[in-house]
DNA sequence: CTGTTAGCGCTTTCAA
DNA sequence: TTGAAAGCGCTAACAG
C-alpha cells in the first residue's frame, strides 16, 4: 500500500490552475504571476512536493545520472577515484549510480545493462580482469551512449580514456631498484588480459634492458590480484635458487601482501629483499617498513573521467572526438627500497 | 544529438502488431501466440532493445532502486556494509544508489532529497556526525518510504535498525585492558552527537565501575573522526602527568592513527601503552604490532540492513513494525594489548 | 500570464 | 490471442 504522492496535479486542484503553470512557478519559468508563483510555492512546500524526477527524466529522455562501474571498492583506489567522479558530477548537477562487478566479467555485463535500462546518461567502467569481449561496451557506443574508460582500459575500444603513464611509473620503479644496487628485480605482474599489467610489464622489461640487465622469465610472475592468492607466488620466488633482491609488484595491495608474506617467513626488509608497490594507497604509510610506490593522482582520474563525460555527453556522438588522458605518476621512495646494505 | 532509442512502438510497427502485444510478448505475459511471441523476440534482440525501466518505474511508481547514505567511503567499513546489501538487493532484482554524504549535515539532507526525486523505493542511511536534526528522514516517514538507520541510528528515529551491541563492545574491551593490567585507560572517543560515540563511551565507563577503576575525565577525549585531527588528543595525553597505559579509540582508523603518532614519537606498544581499536579493519592486521580490535560482522549488518528494507517495501506503511536488530561483537585480542610487561 | 494538448515509453484494463 | 485507450507525472509547444 504505497501511499499517494504529492503531484504538480494535487497543487493545481488545490490552487484551481492548470499543472502547466504549477510546472512552470516550480521550474522557475519567466512567465509567471509573481503571485502564483507564490501561492504555488508555498503550497508545495506545505504539502512536501517533490518533483518525480522519474516523469522528467522520461520526457526529457535523460537522467542526469551517471552509472559507474568498478571491479571492487575494498580496496581504497576505486573509491578514491569515485569520490572525484562524483565531486564534479554532482557540481554538474548529476547523481551518480555506482556497480561492482565484482572481478567478473558476466556482472559487468549484467550491471551495463541495467544501467542502460535504468537510462543513465553515461557510463564510466574500468573493465574486470576476465574482460575480453567488449560487446556490451560497443553495444553502448551503438546506441550513442556516452562512455568513458578508465584505469583499466581496453585498447579495443574507441572511446575517450583516462589512464596514468603506467609504463614510465614502471619504468621508474625498476630504474630505482637498479640503481639502489639491486640485481635480481622480480617482477608480481597482474593478469595478462589488462592492458594496465602489459604496460606495467614493460615498463619493468625496458628498464631492466635499458641498464642492461638479464631478464629472467622465472622472476616474473603472473597473478590473478586474489590477495589471497599472493602467497604461492611469492613462495615460489623464495625457493628459487637464486632469490630475487627485490619485487616489483603491479599494485600496493600485492606488494603489501607480498611484505606480510615476506615478514611472516623471517625475510628482512629491504635488506634481503626490497619492495615496490603502485598507488600509493594509504597503507603504504602504515605497513613497515614503509613501502616505496608509484603514486597515481587517485582523485583527479575520477575528475577527468567524469570531466570527459560531460564533454561528450550534449554532443552529437558521431562528432564526438574520443580523447585519451594521461595522468602523470610519481614515485615515492621510502623505507621499503632504502639501498642495498646501506 | 541523442540517437533514437527502440522503444515498443517501434518492433510493433515492424511487426504489424499493436504495442500491448509487444508489451506482453516481451514481460512473458501467458496469453500471447507462440508465433508472435518468437517473432518479436528476435527482433527485439536484433533491434538491440533494452526496455525503459524509466517508463516501467514511472507507471508502476516503483523503481526498483535502493539508495545507501553513508558518511564515507575511503575506510574500509562502509564500502563493506554497502557490498552487503548490494548482494541482497541484486539478489532480489533491486538497483541500488550509493551516495556519501561527506560527514556534511546538508550534503545528507541533499542526498535524501535527490534519492527521493529519483523515486527510490527506499533508504538505508548511516547518519552523519552533525546530524542533530532529523527533519529529512522523517520527511520519508511522511511519503511512506521505507527506510532503516544503521552503524550510526538515532534513538529519535522510530525506524528499523541494525547496529551492533556497541556498549558490550566497549566493555569487553575495556575489561581486557584492565585485566591485563592496564590502570589508566584512555578513550578515544567520538563526536559526542553519535549515539554510537555514546555507547562506546558507556561501555567503557561501566567496565571500569564494574572492576572498581577511577574513572578520569581527562582520560577521555572525544575528538571528530577527521584523522588529521588525532593528533591534539593523543598528544595531550601523553603529556599529562600521570599519562595512560591504554587506549580505547572509538574506531580501527582512529587506533591506528593514534599508534602511528604514538611509535612517531618513541613510545613503545603494548609494553608502555596498549592500544584497543573497534571494527577490524583489515588494517589492523598489517600495522605492527597488531591492533587488538572489536570486531563487527560488518558484511552481515549491510545484508540485514537490506532485508529489513525488503521486509517492509510491499508491506502497508501504516502495519509495518520497526525492527532494531543488534549484531554481536567480538574481541579479537592481539598484539598490542598484550599483557602489561608480558 | 495561463490553459489546452500532446507526448515521453510502458503496462493494464476493457473489448473484440 | 490481440487491439484500443487510459494513465503514470511531467514538460513544452501552441493558443489565447
Amino acid at each position: 500500500m504505497k501511499k499517494h504522492q504529492i503531484t504538480i496535479v494535487d497543487i493545481a486542484r488545490q490552487l484551481n490552475l492548470s499543472k502547466s503553470t504549477v510546472s512552470r512557478a516550480l521550474t522557475g519559468h519567466p512567465n509567471v504571476n509573481k503571485e502564483t508563483k507564490k501561492a504555488v510555492l508555498e503550497l508545495a512546500t506545505q504539502l512536501d512536493y517533490q518533483r518525480n524526477m522519474l516523469a522528467l527524466s522520461l520526457v526529457r529522455s535523460k537522467s542526469y545520472t551517471l552509472g559507474i562501474i568498478v571491479p571492487e571498492f575494498v580496496n581504497p583506489f576505486f573509491p578514491s577515484v569515485i569520490i572525484g567522479a562524483q565531486g564534479v558530477m554532482g557540481a554538474a548537477g548529476y547523481n551518480v549510480m555506482v556497480c561492482q562487478s565484482n572481478e567478473s566479467y558476466s556482472t559487468e555485463v549484467t550491471n551495463t545493462k541495467a544501467l542502460v535500462s535504468g537510462r543513465v546518461d553515461g557510463l564510466l567502467v574500468s573493465i574486470t580482469k576476465e574482460t575480453t569481449d567488449f560487446e556490451h561496451l560497443k553495444f553502448l557506443q551503438r546506441k550513442g551512449i556516452p562512455l568513458v574508460l578508465f584505469n583499466r582500459v581496453s585498447e579495443e575500444m574507441a572511446v575517450s580514456k583516462v589512464v596514468v603513464d603506467d609504463y614510465e611509473g614502471a619504468f621508474r620503479a625498476v630504474e630505482h631498484l637498479i640503481l639502489t644496487g639491486r640485481r635480481r628485480i622480480a617482477h608480481l605482474a597482474g593478469p595478462e588480459t589488462l592492458l594496465i599489467s602489459r604496460n606495467r610489464l614493460n615498463g619493468y622489461l625496458d628498464a631492466l634492458r635499458t641498464y642492461n640487465q638479464p631478464i629472467d622469465d622465472q622472476l616474473i610472475l603472473h597473478y590473478d590480484l586474489t590477495r589471497e592468492h599472493a602467497r604461492v607466488p611469492v613462495n615460489h620466488l623464495l625457493y628459487l635458487p637464486h632469490p630475487p633482491d627485490a619485487l616489483f609488484a603491479i599494485n600496493d595491495p600485492t606488494a603489501i601482501e607480498a611484505m606480510l608474506i615476506l615478514k611472516s617467513r623471517g625475510v628482512r626488509i629491504p635488506e634481503e629483499v626490497a619492495v615496490v608497490g603502485f598507488s600509493d594507497d594509504p597503507v603504504s604509510l602504515i605497513i613497515e617498513p614503509n613501502l616505496t610506490t608509484v603514486a597515481q593522482p587517485v582523485t583527479e582520474m575520477g575528475q577527468v573521467a567524469a570531466q570527459l563525460f560531460l564533454d561528450q555527453v550534449d554532443e552529437d556522438p558521431g562528432a564526438y572526438v574520443p580523447e585519451t588522458r594521461v595522468l602523470k605518476t610519481k614515485l615515492l621512495i621510502r623505507e621499503s627500497s632504502l639501498k642495498k646494505g646501506g
